[in-house]
DNA sequence: ACATTAATGGTCATAGAGACAATAATTAAT
DNA sequence: ATTAATTATTGTCTCTATGACCATTAATGT
């Protein structure tokens, strides 16, 4: 038989094949605080729960499995750029009642002050982490989100992906508060500085925020953050 | 509709979706090369092409994505044990004749040693990654192992990771030896020595090697590689 | 014995991190 | 205007792991 005959009479539906989905978890930053995009589900299964955005690859449009994540984030943020990155495939029979699933986890980092208001919709919310802890998600959707967040607390003390978050402008101070809170602890503000300044991550604007007390310098993302490693991380 | 009802109705054979697959790339030692492992393709497609060990997840067996292919591993050296790890998944329409398709791609590190020939069969063969350059695999299997080499390179420069390649007792020369071939340049000795030892990943067994010169320590993983993180990256 | 060679150790310079003190630029209060 | 308080920013020191390079050691072969 030619591999032509082969493909004619091949049908995947002939097999028992797992659910296939992407799910995103998208990430910003409001007051000070990691949020996470969740959609209300209105279908079963998991109906009435809270979910990442996702679902499953569509055959049509999708021409990679990026592309799938991609397309989500731009239907939910209206963000069409923007950090994303594949973070780990998780299948298993237990985690759809529908039965053997899998879903290819991606995350995303997005300024919030970009993200129109109108485009989120009334189907979906941001969550503060510290509120989801308390709430049991869809499916295994407080585990994934675990996961990612796991992800960026790894890459935040090895290269400078939190700028992701950050809006046009920031101050040192703010994006180190940023580190820290991603962290879980405190870092010296002369180490995180020199690390972030020679490294060529960020540039000063020119303008300076004055919030109080003495002014200080506002900076820009240079954009060569996310392939940028440090030759150190951070240490414990 | 309560969820059980819904559950009735849902047959996933009502959707396109995607072919769905794991596929790993089976490392080891031999002769001072890294080798993959490749199984002959009787079938159609890609017939006649040499391809990495994997196929479909078995709905009925696999306990989870990685269970599968602890599978797989096990089926095709004979290992239950051993280094795996899950590197990225890759799916797109183009990638399988037969349709959208996805794979997760895993690689392991074995210590050929503890392979039996009679596992590998007849069907398999390893090949030096020189050799694989050279040659057009099934699917787009080339790809795939090119990422998990680079994956692997990656996890060279910060962790102990390629101790899982070698066999129970080894010197400190040949360990050495293994990381210049997967970086692709020389390391100062001193300075591989220290970062292995005083990180407690091997230890001295007592024996020595003698191979012509003054003879050679022998050493023996202490397990404590896998999680181990370097405090610094060999530089470039 | 001596040359040879691979294994191993000694010493120093360097870069980047942590610690912590010092300085600078504001506002608020007096 | 002066001073205190507060936050931003910098100076300087120590520490550690690495790279570089050289010395020493323990075998072999002639």
């Amino acid at each position: 038989m030619s591999e032509k005959e082969f493909l004619k009479n091949y049908n995947i539906h002939d097999f028992d094949v797992p659910l296939c989905t992407v799910d995103m978890a998208i990430l910003s930053l409001i007051e000070g605080e990691l949020n996470v995009l969740l959609v209300h589900r209105d279908e079963h299964p998991s109906r009435g729960k809270w979910a990442l955005p996702g679902g499953f690859i569509d055959l049509k449009k999708d021409k990679s499995t990026e592309a799938a994540a991609h397309r989500k984030l731009k239907e939910k943020t209206g963000l069409s750029s923007g950090y994303l990155e594949q973070v780990e495939t998780i299948g298993s029979p237990k985690r759809d009642p529908r039965g053997w699933s899998l879903t290819v986890l991606y995350y995303a980092l997005v300024d919030i002050t970009r993200v129109k208001v109108a485009d989120v919709g009334n189907q979906s919310e941001w969550w503060p982490l510290s509120k989801i802890e308390k709430q049991k998600l869809a499916f295994d959707h407080n585990v994934l989100i675990d996961i990612a967040i796991d992800r960026l607390r790894a890459k935040a003390t090895y290269t400078a992906l939190p700028i992701e978050l950050m809006p046009k402008e920031f101050t040192l101070t703010e994006l180190q508060k940023v580190f820290e809170m991603i962290l879980g602890r405190t870092l010296q503000a002369k180490a995180f500085r020199n690390r972030v300044l020679t490294a060529g991550m960020v540039e000063e604007t020119g303008n300076s925020k004055i919030a109080g007390k003495r002014p200080a310098k506002l900076f820009r993302s240079t954009k060569a953050d996310r392939d940028t490693y440090f030759s150190r991380p951070l240490q414990e």
